[in-house]
DNA sequence: GTCAGGATTACCT
DNA sequence: GGTAATCCTGACT
């Protein structure tokens, strides 16, 4: 599919993303889901940004890269994926936190250890999908890699404040998250279920 | 070499 | 609601 929509403004692009087809393919093993949570991380004036002030690591290095490249971290254990939008002036970029499994879920059971929560959460959904940094960090979406496609449109979009960043001043009000409402596949949230789980 | 901190998760009450 | 587990990264000595 065409990307270039991740080449404009990245709240925009956030929006966007939500209800994309996306998936991995390895030893033949097809997982993939629709995007139901994203958050949008806006590089050099939010200071939750890895990127804050054009900050500069090996780390964040990715985020330097044009719209298309993906960007995986990881914290704790776990590996966090984004896909980096605008250009190489704009270290902005959108964070996958949740998506709704829909091929392969055998494997993402296997590869988690259980059989519910499976891609509920950043660090769950790269688990399932067997997204390492090691071998996805500044690769291309669509290049052999992850892959998004077409797939579902939200009814509503919800946006609210993003997770896990309560030290960080006044970027923690931000609304720069954008879920899917009414589906149960986001992370924190106790969600009322809506019919078709929330897709038009 | 040492150390503090984090865009998390799982499990507890 | 809280917190321990756990480990990588960056900054500094």
């Amino acid at each position: 599919m065409d990307l270039s929509f991740l080449a404009y403004d990245t709240l925009t692009a956030a929006q966007a993303l939500l209800g994309k087809y996306i998936y991995t393919e390895q030893d033949g093993a097809v997982t993939g889901g629709y995007i139901t949570e994203v958050e949008a991380y806006l590089g050099e004036h939010d200071k939750a940004a890895h990127a804050y002030q054009l900050r500069r690591t090996k780390k964040n290095e990715m985020m330097y890269r044009d719209f298309g490249t993906i960007y995986v971290y990881t914290m704790h254990g776990h590996h966090c994926m984004n896909f980096i939008t605008k250009d190489t002036a704009h270290p902005e970029g959108v964070l996958i936190r949740g998506i709704e499994p829909v091929t392969g879920i055998d494997t993402m059971i296997k590869r988690r250890g259980r059989e519910n929560h499976l891609t509920d959460g950043p660090g769950k959904l790269t688990q399932s999908l067997g997204i390492k940094r090691e071998h996805y960090n500044g690769t291309r979406l669509n290049d052999d890699g992850v892959c998004i496609r077409e797939g579902r449109t939200p009814r509503v979009i919800t946006a609210s404040k993003r997770i896990g960043i309560d030290n960080k001043e006044e970027a923690v009000d931000y609304l720069y998250r954008f879920t899917v409402k009414g589906n149960p596949h986001v992370s924190k949230d106790k969600v009322v279920v809506e019919e078709n789980n929330g897709w038009q």
